[in-house]
DNA sequence: ATTCCTAAAACTGTATACGGATACAATCTC
DNA sequence: GAGATTGTATCCGTATACAGTTTTAGGAAT
């Protein structure tokens, strides 16, 4: 009898993991973020149950957890993936200009030998998705390279709040990483990024990610501009078509 | 017909307002918020349907919305209320530090008499309780200070971010403001805040914000450091009285 | 007295059922 | 034919019941 008392009143913390309601959860979390749902596609509890097998209490509470959570808004008639304003977007990028570059100076000190790798190999990728113009590989390596970094901030409730809001954006960069300049502008970015973070200069990593979000914001919002009239145009006609499974 | 088309995918959102895991909810989160509630007790609740004369489910809901978002953690027992790490407790300073600056600047352009006067009457509490070594009215004070520049950023993610945040230190709070010194200087720190958010100047209200959060964030380390082996000497015996209602 | 084992208690997670609210459609009125 | 009205399907919120798991407690054996 070494120590028994120690563990006397442990409580394990926790214990709904891999309950069905977290399952789904993060089953519809995942889809979400990588935008497989269209915006205003509608969830409906019943509907999801079935799909997973089961009743409908762990699907209705892992989609009130994703409304609680910002990835989908409560309606009246089920649960909606919202449809981000301008506003919103531009909300949204003011917090990660006051989160991210901070976290990332503190990430900086902090990195292995696993993140360097993980960050290299994303900007790799982020290089072919560039020379082969394709977006949707662009945004992957984008993601991968801020996940490898953001494992490595110590601060956990800053970097799970970072993630939060990035992906409310998600959508937002989606759209504008289909366009070529953008693209440039995103490599020019993570390369530099890449450099500081391999100098471990958190310092340095600030600063570049300072620029690096002003950039992307005035990327996206030079973009947005221009295609405002477009947009305004097709919504009446996306109204009508209701999706139905 | 002027325009019957724009209102036609109308959707109320937010039909769940007032439904019973609502009232739960915010019930609890406020037993929470003002430490009506010990670090260590557990919600369980079969318990809270009773007291609420509900079934299980709606205090369910409220119970694992509050562990969603970080008032209480789930364990195989009930929900808890968390026991603030020292570590913990400087993740959140972090954050606060990145965020409520740069909110109060923004608030500091748009505020109107109403938020002025609360301001002004906030203020005036806490040099009364100040003056009466009243910690309790100080905690409101400082509270209602904060509520009044709060509701006028414009930016909702960030105010609500911060007001989640400030939540999880709350307890913290009430310990500090204890102590004579620190309600000097939380006093003294609001007083130059309301001077500068009076005279509507963002610049100033930034840099006060920043000497303010780091003053606070001093005096409750400076506190913590000295008392730091007594709460580790308690603590074997409170973890021995279990708590039950 | 201490340790080990077993059984009950306590709580969570899930399933099923029902009532009520809302949106939509079809019918009726002007 | 346009607008009001009633009916119906859809979907959410809540209640109740049951199953699975962890903790606690009590008793037997050492």
């Amino acid at each position: 009898m070494s120590e028994p008392q120690a563990e006397h009143t442990t409580i394990r913390h926790l214990s709904r993991r891999d309950s069905l309601s977290e399952r789904i959860y993060f089953e519809l979390r995942g889809k979400v973020q990588r935008s497989e749902v269209a915006p205003e596609f509608r969830f409906v509890d019943v509907d999801i149950a079935t799909e997973y097998g089961t009743s409908r209490m762990p699907a209705r509470e892992a989609l009130l957890r994703l409304a609680n959570e910002g990835y989908l808004v409560g309606t009246t008639r089920g649960f909606m993936v919202p449809r981000l304003s301008l506003d919103d977007i531009r909300d949204v990028f003011e917090v990660r200009r006051l989160l991210e570059p901070r976290a990332a100076a503190n990430a900086a000190q902090h990195l292995d030998n696993q993140a360097e790798q993980d960050m290299s190999r994303a900007l790799q990728e982020a290089s072919l998705a560039a020379e082969r113009h394709d977006a949707n590989r662009m945004i992957l390596a984008n993601i991968a390279f801020r996940q490898a970094w953001l494992a490595k901030v110590r601060n956990r409730r800053l970097a799970d709040t970072i993630g939060r809001f990035v992906d409310h954006a998600q959508t937002v960069r989606l759209k504008t990483l289909q366009t070529e300049s953008t693209r440039t502008v995103v490599l020019n970015g993570l390369k530099s990024l890449h450099s500081a973070f391999m100098r471990h200069d958190p310092i340095s990593v600030n600063d570049r990610m300072v620029a690096f979000m002003a950039a992307a914001e005035d990327a996206f919002f030079s973009i947005r501009q221009t295609e405002l009239e477009d947009t305004a145009d097709r919504r009446s006609l996306s109204q009508n078509k209701r999706e139905k499974r």
